[in-house]
DNA sequence: CCTTGACCTTCCAGTAACAGGAAGCCCTAT
DNA sequence: ATAGGGCTTCCTGTTACTGGAAGGTCAAGG
């Protein structure tokens, strides 16, 4: 299988698979020609990154998931660590940009967007900071 | 006021300042040491900037701001266009962070934890992406 | 056999917004 | 004179790719 095959297969664009591979995540087989050949396994790889980074893992979250994945002998909880520890990020995350969101909010609504000069946006901007 | 006072001000690392000035955001003028001296106006610009940039926007998106605040003829609905787009990018992405926070809080909800090798996580990330 | 076009390769540059660090001036105090 | 701290520029690295150039490979058609 060839390199847009396996894009077409993993949904993820042939420059993204190259990436993969530079940075070791992916071992695809070469052909006589030069040819990257993508087998089963790296399918997999591939799809399991692609899920991975769509919930938001890191690249190196998939580099250690993928090694706990091909480890019959892995405990669960090695895994289960890196998701709790991900999704804590991504409520911080959540969390920051709710705080963001909500003055925002704010500071539009009481924008009167027409001609005039006068504008609460630029005013909070304008205050040194709380 | 050298670079130093003005991180103090401002909040801002020196390493910071200096890089908003390399990218034309402010301009301060040196003294004849070649130290750059700061002073009321090149404040508020950095105080501005670090407002905004805590509420999201872009440096971009603070290039014009700023802009907009210097110009006394500035019509209020030009600054809200960019606070509105602002907006919906944030609600965009706490959507998307929202949706992987439900997964994985589920996946890590029924994720034992344990010695054992069997874990849904590695599971759901194995099949292709639905 | 030659050409055309689609595929593949490598390598280089750019993205956003800085942070870290090296090499070296400037200034003040001792 | 020297020690220190602050200042300067310049270069590299970060994350996860994306775009593009230059050029090899392969199958089909004339």
């Amino acid at each position: 299988m060839n390199i847009s095959q396996a894009a077409e297969a993993s949904g993820l664009p042939t420059k993204t698979i190259r990436y993969y591979e530079d940075i070791g995540l992916i071992r695809p087989k070469r052909s006589t020609n030069g040819y990257r050949t993508f087998n089963d396994t790296n399918l997999h790889q591939l799809n399991f990154g692609a899920r991975a980074r769509a919930l938001g893992f890191s690249i190196e979250d998939c580099r250690s998931l993928l090694a706990l994945w091909q480890d019959r002998e892995r405990a669960s909880t090695d895994v289960r660590a890196i998701a709790q520890a991900h999704l804590i990020a991504i409520e911080t995350k959540i969390a920051d940009l709710s705080a963001m969101q909500a003055t925002l909010k704010d500071l539009v609504s009481r924008c009167a967007g027409d001609d005039r000069p006068d504008c609460p946006i630029l005013n909070d901007l304008s205050t040194p900071a709380r």
